[in-house]
RNA sequence: GCCGCAGUGGUGGAAUUGGUAGACACGCCGGAUUCAAAAUCCGGUUUCGAAAGAAGUGACGGUUCAAGUCCGUCCUGCGGUACCA
């Protein structure tokens, strides 16, 4: 055993042990506690990056701290293989997506193992695999059998140069990011699952999650967006033609002094016929953004369709616009328009010159000559409606829609069905028959899986299986018919990995029920607070198909939820002729920064010239600004790495990487190693401290011991707070480091510290601290450190016959006193009006109150 | 734009339920050890002030005996915004 902490012999050695022993393979034990603890998997992307260490090593320390606990731990990990990046590195290495893919997974897996996470690697799998893909076929087949998909149009990114579909992230300044182009909408059949079905269920259940963040929840209670308004038809003045329009404030409805389109609604592009001003205006919106984010930035703009509609319940017309902000695939690709109450249609109608009504009743000083009024108030100038509030006017006024025929009550949802059908090459197949007469079939279940090729050559612009004509050719009762084309988003295979980790290799069904029933829900689920809503939400919804397919019981797949912040890097661009972005990373720049820190002026170390700063985001191969923890590694070891992300700050807060601190870490590990070794190297016979009386400074310490027990066990069990658990135990170390080793006295207490500090630490390091208790371990708690039990804290040794009282006067701490245990109120007040800074404070003055926090703080009014 | 979160010393952060602001670290300064360095150990370190004391948690206002914590209005940064995952 070496006298100096020599991290890297130590972690293979024990690495190679927990191999030997199948330390993290686990089975199902029906009579044992179970917890399934899982950190979001990874997307391959090449190299680990800090916010990978960070996720995993939080995984980790919970999975190891609950096995402490006794509990049956399962502890998974796989990728997330499918997707975008792999198409985009494949075309720069001129290689295929499936080799780049699978040399990134040796690669990380690799990484994961020097770390020692204490994975199950038996239930380890790829998404890209047939034999896991093939099932989300299989299940997408069940859905469409029961109605649960459809197909329809929906717009997408198109590049009029390269003819391709491009994501949002391909699309810069509105151009595609390869071709230069200027990127048009474009609407195409694709595939939807209907998650709004489930709209109300996922809304309602989030109730019943009451271990999830609750900034997560407020997030999806929003996303979901219910409403109740009212639906109802405007007819189109001289024609038998209509539309329909929601509205969440009804109230408002005579204050509508026009309608706005979509520009592509049937009824524009029928009127853009006769009206060059509007046909041009609906080219014009080919180029408008598709995202929600730049719809909302663009510049509002309309144009009059010259049709006028018939207000439901005046009778008035009212002219029929088109507006870019208006969206066809949205809702009924019409809106009405209250320019005196939504701050939009004021500014829209300001801009064009069109008529402003007030209908609800202001506050004192508001006009709608400035602004609109957008809350809720009392009705004026809307006839019988005058003087009602908002719900009587909503009801009243929907009542009289509902009586007159043209309209109802409605409970709508922001959440929009789930399109699933991307152009893409590197993803599921959706295993769909397109017959010659149109009709679309679902594979039948004994052709499945429809296999992706791997070995294929990239063009750079089109899906290799949409470019070879022949792999689409196939027949559906023996007549000539063609494969979609199309590939599944890559949130289908996330939305359901979890459970396939309880039967992984199962090549006979979906799960299997007995294992799947046995370790969901997952317990403690841990991934990044980017995936709060789309992933998560993804998850719930598929779940609760899974669920009512009879292949799961529970209704939600994450009991717990641990949300980490990011680890944000400083990300580096230069700009190509045709406006792409290429990315810098962060390691080959130099920066100057001013006295601020702002960075003024950045560098490639490649080649001296200057590199745009683009600010702080998230690590991520897109902005090539993820930090390799490989370095860290070779330089300390995994277990420095592992508490020094613990320690630099909490798990839910944001991080802005930087290496300074590792250090400290390092240090406190070389000092644990040098306290235990010199300990158990000194000749000794360690006495039961039941069997000792121990001095007021032995005392002491074990008081310190105690208290360090139950707070790193609140911080680790309940708080998740490792950072304050680690400062805690740092704390403790400082305290054994100072304390006398000399008598059978002192030798007991110590013993029973360091065993202590070394189980509180096995979460965390758990290659030191299986070393460590091989020297010093209670062998009757476990021969080896992964047999042994969480420390429990010893309650008599935390009894204090001292108290501190924090003396303020006015609010300003004055004073501190000590005073025994048990004094009461007016044994504190007593001794702090002796007190020479209480007097100094009072003298002159008459105290008008005393307030006492039990045995904390007394606080004396005086004036 | 909208939804969510954050803002505390030179730096990461602590303060758990409204009750000692700055725990624990990093860095820096000083000292010990060393031929010297590394490593290690000891001490100091919010600002102003000689001290007494005062000020101080993004800004401004409010509630309270007491506010980093609660409320209001802003500012800045980060995440999401449905085809990055």
């Amino acid at each position: 055993m070496e006298s100096t902490y020599n991290p890297h012999s130590i972690e293979k050695e024990v690495q190679q042990f927990w191999v030997e022993n199948k330390t993290f393979a686990a089975t199902e034990q029906p009579e044992k506690e179970k917890f399934y603890c899982l950190a979001m998997f990874p997307y391959p992307s090449g190299r680990l990056h800090m916010g990978h260490v960070r996720n995993y090593s939080l995984g980790d320390v919970i999975s190891r701290y609950q096995r402490m606990q006794g509990k049956n731990v399962m502890q998974p990990m796989g990728w997330d293989a499918f997707g975008l990046p792999a198409e985009n590195a494949a075309i720069k290495n001129n290689s295929a997506p499936a080799k780049w893919t699978y040399e990134n997974i040796d690669y990380m897996r690799n990484q994961l193992k020097s770390l020692g996470f204490g994975y199950d690697w038996d239930r380890e799998f790829a998404t890209c695999k047939k034999e896991y893909y093939r099932w989300e076929q299989w299940f997408f087949t069940q859905l469409f059998e029961k109605g649960l998909v459809y197909k329809k149009n929906a717009t997408v990114n198109w590049d009029p140069v390269d003819q391709t579909v491009l994501a949002n992230e391909q699309v810069i300044d509105g151009r595609g990011w390869r071709s230069g182009a200027i990127v048009e909408r474009k609407e195409i059949p694709q595939w939807f699952i209907k998650i709004t079905d489930y709209a109300e269920e996922l809304l309602k259940d989030l109730d019943q999650l009451t271990d999830w963040p609750e900034q997560v929840k407020t997030m999806q209670r929003n996303w979901i967006g219910r409403s109740e308004g009212v639906d109802m038809t405007f007819k189109v003045a001289n024609s038998d033609q209509a539309f329909d329009i929601y509205t969440t404030r009804p109230d408002t409805l005579l204050g509508v002094t026009y309608v706005a389109l979509a520009a592509q609604h049937p009824l524009a592009l029928a009127a853009a016929e006769t009206n060059t001003q509007l046909r041009d205006f609906i080219a014009e919106c080919k180029n408008s953004k598709t995202t929600e984010a730049g719809m909302a930035a663009m510049e509002k703009k309309g144009v009059d369709t010259g049709l006028q509609a018939i207000h439901p319940i005046t009778g008035k017309l009212v002219p029929v616009w088109a507006a870019n902000f208006v969206l066809m695939d949205y809702g009924s690709g019409a809106v009405m328009s209250v320019p005196g109450h939504d701050q939009r249609d004021w500014e829209f109608a300001t801009k064009y010159g069109l008529e402003i009504t007030q209908v609800v009743s202001g506050q004192e000083g508001e006009d709608i000559a400035n602004a609109a009024i957008t809350e809720k108030g009392i009705i004026i100038n809307s006839g019988e409606f005058d003087g009602l509030d908002f719900h009587h006017a909503f009801k009243a006024i929907a009542d009289k829609l509902i009586s007159d025929g043209k309209g109802k009550i409605k409970v709508n949802y922001r959440l929009r069905d789930w399109g699933v059908s991307r152009q893409r090459y590197w993803g599921t197949p959706i295993p769909i028959i397109n017959l010659a007469n149109g009709a679309s079939v679902a594979v039948p279940a004994d052709q499945l899986p429809v296999e992706l090729p791997e070995d294929v050559v990239m063009d750079g612009i089109n899906s290799p299986i949409k470019s070879d004509l022949e792999w689409a050719k196939t027949t559906f009762n023996g007549e000539d018919a063609l494969r979609e084309t199309d590939t599944f988003d890559t949130f289908m295979e996330s939305s359901w990995y979890y459970a396939r980790y309880c039967s992984p290799s199962d090549d006979t069904q979906m799960l299997d029920p007995a294992k799947a029933n046995y370790w969901l829900p997952v317990d403690q689920y841990i991934g990044g607070i980017e995936h709060a809503i789309l992933h998560l939400l993804y998850a719930r919804f598929f779940h609760k198909l899974l669920r009512d397919f009879g292949l799961v019981k529970c209704d939600e797949p994450f009991k717990s939820l641990l949300c980490q912040g990011m680890v944000l890097a400083e990300t580096f661009y230069r700009e190509a002729d045709n406006g792409a972005h290429e990315w810098i990373a962060p390691s080959d720049v130099e920066v100057e920064r001013d006295d601020k820190g702002h960075i003024v002026h950045a560098v490639s170390k490649l080649d001296g010239d200057p590199v745009i700063s683009a600010g702080m985001s998230k690590m991520s191969k897109s902005k090539n600004n993820g930090i390799n923890p490989q370095e860290v590694i070779e330089k300390y070891g995994a277990d420095t790495v592992r508490l020094f992300i613990m320690f630099t700050s909490p798990p839910e807060q944001t991080l802005e990487w930087s290496d300074s601190g590792v250090e400290g870490a390092h240090r406190f590990l070389k000092r644990v190693w040098k306290l235990t070794y010199e300990f158990s190297t000194n000749e000794q016979q360690i006495v039961a401290l039941k069997d000792l009386t121990l001095n007021n400074q032995q005392k002491y310490l074990r008081r310190e011991l105690h208290k360090t027990i139950i707070k790193v066990t609140d911080d680790i069990g309940r708080r998740n707070t490792f950072n304050t658990a680690i400062a805690a135990i740092m704390e403790l170390m400082n305290h054994l480091a100072k304390a006398p080793i000399n008598s059978t006295e002192d030798k007991a207490v110590m013993n029973e510290a360091l065993q202590a500090v070394i189980l509180m630490l096995t979460p965390i390091a758990p290659h030191v601290a299986h070393r460590l208790w091989s020297l010093v371990g209670d062998t009757a708690n476990g021969s080896t450190v992964e047999e042994a039990s969480w420390p429990v804290a010893d309650e008599s040794a935390l009894i204090e016959d001292e108290k501190l009282i924090i003396v303020q006067v006015n609010g300003k701490v004055r004073t501190k006193i000590t005073i025994a245990a048990d004094a009461d109120q007016a044994g504190i007040e007593k001794l702090a009006f002796e007190q020479e800074q209480v007097n100094k404070f009072t003298e002159g003055k008459t105290v008008r109150k005393i307030i006492y926090v039990a045995g904390k703080l007394l606080n004396i009014v005086a004036n």
